[in-house]
DNA sequence: TGTACAACCCTTTTT
DNA sequence: GGGTTGTACA
């Protein structure tokens, strides 16, 4: 008999799939239906009333923020009970699974995983060896064919056989080089950690039978995502007990570029005929206006199994279309729409979130908050662990963990400059694979300096005492510690501060201060011997969405797939014009196109409260492609027609850094008239329309006057804390001051003087 | 060897 | 716009 807490938290349909009996188990679970909390009270049920022990549960969910807030959620259901459990990624359970058993299959305890920077530079590398034109043969091209062939578990040997050009021919060269490459330094991909997860039980029954034994319970979150080898994954570790519980929703599988098939969760039943499905269409996320319009959009989609969610919530307010004149007018508008609701009370800045279909829409964006002085944060752009600062001593640590790591000791040996250029780097490969020794082996051999020329001998000695000097410190150091041994034993603050000025040194100092930072608050005394592979392994596996700073009250700039499985009171998708959203590269595919509707529909389906859609008539290339200033017209994307008429209202304001300025007549005056004819929104532009007034007409400068805060002051900030100011200067005809904040994992900031929520301390 | 500067690509989404 | 590569020179 279920407890009573799970009745209070959970509807119907909800209890139903989380106290159903064992067996394998699909649960179809609509956008907003409460997924993730059906997945995590059957854990908890499973834990308390039907006494599965912790270690014998193991929940896979999409990224590691989703298991981070798993765990936290188990924790306040019951407590530490659940520990063991293994929650995480397919690639964190596969690596777990490959550090104890990898061994078996030959695998080196002590791998280290390349991610695609890494992927990318031993790809050129290869081709610089092999005199291939990367001209020609464009690497992430090269790069990405070898990782499809990888999905599709396809060897180099294989690959081989079946080219049927010269590009192929190629790729399967290059592939052969590249896996060779990477066993030499003990590396593993991000494609290679589920495929070899998978080959080790296949191959080794005993292994397959630890964790098949093991595992009582497998648990996945979006199943409607995963890839063939996930799959097989999957069905492998269920074999034994059959106890599957499989939550997705056909609606929101966007991934396919990156190998994920729909259908394979509707294969499932091929392995497992008695499978229970159960469907949660009860929605507790939107109103209902927001679920009609979504599900208008995607019921074109052929492919897909006819489902209607139902708002909990009341029918809500219509959706608000934008027509800008330009992505700066658009830009505006969301700023300005911003500033208006902020300024009533109604909402604060992380209520919203601004959704578009490339990374690169993001710029326009930025530049608008910036003057107007709306924080944001931008999700999955540059990422904190993508910066140049942060890899070079995230390579010092992996080369420390793992000396045969190529490509962090090409990257580090001369960085910062010691002298050890391209002569001596092909010099000493020569010599190292004269004795077959990887490379960050055969530097350390004894005698290997006297055949150098004296000049190349002692950069190589200086490289050689400096890591030394950090291998000892391993044992002795706490991570933290190791961080800012590094740096200082390389100099690298004079480094960055020589190479790019004070202020930008400034800034790449504090991103490792606050690299050093995490590492302290994760592992604490522990010494850096112990700690340094799972620091390393928990940054390869990051996502944008784990790595973005959620503290802190900010507009989310937000790519949609990243958007995946986040709620926001208040969205805006921008952007919808035909080429950019639906992207031009799906327009000739009918089945990329479905894949675009869905990724509109994910979009949709974020917001809670209201959606606001925009798209521009111009697109400034200025902006978002490089830098010419040439714009493009752009026709209106087809999904915008997909949504009624009668759901959508047209409301054309004047955006100013005050908020929007209402046009024709006020919003509230009248009640606003639904857009009763496509046609009209169609209007191609015409030279004459009236040009948007420029918002950022030029006051008096705040530069000319005294600044009102010195360098070294201390000040106040809402959410930062206390800190110290590092400079002040007058951008465009906004003051921002460049704060170091004592709190460590805030780091420093740059604010708009006026606009930030900050006060002065002292001078 | 290191640096300064011109010339070239580029952008779809990411574990 | 920005990041990388190639060339000329200290």
């Amino acid at each position: 008999m279920e407890p009573e807490w799970l009745r209070r938290e959970l509807d119907d349909n909800q209890l139903e799939a989380v106290t159903a009996d064992d067996g394998p188990i699909l649960v179809f679970a609509g956008a907003g239906s409460g997924k993730t909390r059906v997945l995590t009270y059957r854990i908890a049920y499973l834990l308390t009333c039907r006494n599965v022990p912790a270690h014998r549960i193991m929940a896979v969910t999409f990224t590691n923020k989703a298991a981070k807030e798993m765990r936290q959620r188990l924790e306040q259901l019951v407590g530490n009970l659940f520990q063991p459990a293994w929650v995480g990624t397919f690639h964190a359970v596969c690596t777990r699974m490959l550090r104890l058993h990898g061994h078996s299959i030959g695998l080196p305890k002590d791998f280290v995983i390349y991610d695609e920077e890494d992927q990318l530079s031993l790809v050129k590398r290869i081709l610089k060896e092999k005199d291939i034109d990367p001209n020609q043969f464009p690497p992430p091209a090269i790069l990405s064919a070898i990782g499809a062939a990888k999905e599709q578990q396809v060897t180099p040997e294989e690959l081989a056989e079946i080219v049927e050009n010269p590009f192929q021919e190629t790729v399967a060269k290059v592939y052969r080089d590249y896996q060779t490459r990477l066993q030499e330094a003990k590396a593993v991909d991000f494609d290679d950690l589920l495929w070899l997860a998978l080959r080790m039980l296949e191959e080794k029954p005993e292994v397959a039978d630890y964790y098949q034994s093991r595992f009582l319970h497998i648990l996945v979150d979006e199943y409607q995502d995963v890839n063939r080898t996930q799959h097989q994954l999957t069905m492998l570790l269920a074999a034994q007990h059959r106890n599957l519980f499989l939550v997705g929703d056909d609606d929101q599988s966007i991934y396919s570029w990156r190998g994920s098939d729909v259908r394979l969760m509707l294969e499932v039943r091929n392995h497992f005929p008695d499978l229970r499905v159960f469907v949660l269409t009860n929605n507790y996320r939107s109103t209902q206006v927001i679920l009609d319009a979504a599900w208008y959009v995607i019921k074109r989609n052929i492919h897909r199994q006819e489902k209607r969610l139902r708002a909990v919530r009341p029918a809500g307010e219509p959706l608000i279309l934008f027509r800008a004149q330009d992505d700066r007018e658009e830009a505006a508008f969301v700023a300005a729409t911003i500033i208006d609701l902020v300024k009533q009370g109604a909402n604060r800045y992380s209520d919203f979130a601004v959704i578009y279909r490339i990374n690169a829409q993001s710029r326009p964006f930025e530049e608008v908050f910036v003057r107007w002085g709306i924080p944001y944060r931008v999700v999955g752009a540059l990422r904190f662990y993508e910066r140049k600062e942060v890899r070079d001593i995230i390579a010092y640590l992996r080369l420390l963990f793992n000396p045969a790591d190529q490509v962090s000791l090409l990257r580090i040996i001369n960085t910062p400059p010691r002298g050890i250029g391209e002569q001596t780097m092909s010099r000493i490969q020569e010599l190292a694979s004269l004795k077959g020794l990887p490379l960050g082996v055969a530097i350390f051999a004894d005698d290997l300096l006297p055949s150098l020329p004296p000049r190349q001998r002692g950069g190589l000695m200086r490289f050689r005492q400096l890591m030394e000097r950090l291998r000892q410190g391993l044992n002795e150091w706490k991570l933290s510690e190791l961080i800012q041994a590094i740096v200082e034993l390389t100099d690298y603050d004079e480094y960055v501060r020589k190479a790019e000025g004070d202020l930008v040194g400034q800034e790449r100092m504090s991103n490792i201060l606050q690299l050093a930072t995490a590492a302290e608050q994760a592992f604490g005394d522990e010494p850096a011997a112990q700690s340094l592979p799972r620091f390393l392994e928990q940054i390869a596996l990051l996502s944008p969405q784990d790595a973005a700073d959620w503290r802190g009250d900010l507009v989310s700039l937000i790519t949609a797939h990243s958007a995946k499985g986040l709620e926001f009171p208040i969205v805006f998708v921008t952007g919808l014009e035909e080429g950019l959203f639906p992207h031009s590269r799906s327009l000739d595919d009918p089945f990329q196109l479905e894949e675009e509707r869905r990724l509109f529909y994910v979009a949709l389906t974020r917001a809670k409260d209201r959606v606001y859609v925009t798209y521009a008539q111009r697109r400034g290339f200025s902006t978002g492609r490089w830098g010419e200033s040439r714009f493009a017209l752009t026709d209106l994307s087809r999904f915008l027609l997909e949504l009624p008429s009668a759901l959508v209202v047209e409301w054309r304001g004047v955006p100013t850094a005050q908020g929007l300025i209402p046009m024709p007549s006020p919003p509230t005056a009248a009640p606003r008239t639904p857009v009763s004819d496509w046609s009209k929104v169609l209007q191609p532009v015409s030279p004459s329309l009236p040009q948007p007034i420029r918002a950022s007409e030029p006051g008096q400068s705040p530069a000319q006057g005294p600044f009102p805060v010195k360098t070294g002051a201390r000040v106040r900030h809402r959410d930062f804390g206390i800190g110290k100011v590092i400079a002040v200067a007058a951008d465009r005809r906004l003051l921002t001051i460049l704060v170091q904040f004592d709190d460590p994992s805030v780091g420093l900031k740059r604010l708009a003087l006026d606009m930030a929520p900050i006060e002065i301390l002292s001078d």
